[in-house]
DNA sequence: GCCAACGTTGGC
DNA sequence: GCCAACGTTGGC
């Protein structure tokens, strides 16, 4: 059964643009470094499961487009990386400490501002909006998914 | 740049 | 295994 995420990037390392350029639109969730996060990925994602792709950290932070994991959880090469700012020493092949998928982008969308999905009643459980939620991905209910594109139907301007 | 929230680390 | 200190996240 599909599910849905959704996983934060800062545009500045990764945006909805860089997604969109990667070959096949596709590009490796590198760089997560928290064990929920982790565990999401390595034990709970699926194939074709749906992603709000979020900017944080920037002038305007929201969802900013759709995409889809595609494949399952493998080892992230940056843990083993020493040039790497994801480098964790206490990773090792044999053992590795860092998973993640890979995310293939469905659509770009118009940005779906933070702010307005802090004013949906239908939104107001999601995990993402929670008061001090760091977590860089979290689980979307079907009900926020389905409200989340209905606010990004074209026809809504 | 501020600061609240919260995960991680490490001494005990 | 507790918990204080520290570092990071991320909206504002």
């Amino acid at each position: 059964m599909t599910q849905y995420w959704l996983m934060k990037s800062e545009p500045d390392e990764v945006s909805i643009d860089d997604l969109a350029r990667a070959p096949k639109q596709t590009l490796p969730w590198t760089g997560v470094r928290n064990y929920q996060a982790r565990n999401f990925m390595r034990d709970h994602m699926r194939p074709g499961d749906g992603v709000l792709f979020y900017h944080s950290s920037c002038a305007e932070p929201g969802v900013a487009g759709l995409a889809e994991v595609c494949g399952a959880a493998y080892p992230d090469g940056t843990q083993f990386d020493r040039k790497s700012r994801y480098f964790d020493a206490k990773a090792t092949r044999d053992a590795p400490r860092w998973m993640h998928v890979d995310v293939k982008l469905v659509k770009k969308t118009r940005l779906l501002p933070l702010r307005v999905m802090r004013e949906q009643p239908e939104l107001a459980g999601m995990v993402v909006l929670r008061p001090g939620n760091r977590l860089s991905i979290t689980p979307v209910q079907p009900a926020e998914w389905r409200a989340v594109l209905a606010l990004l139907a074209p026809e809504r301007g």
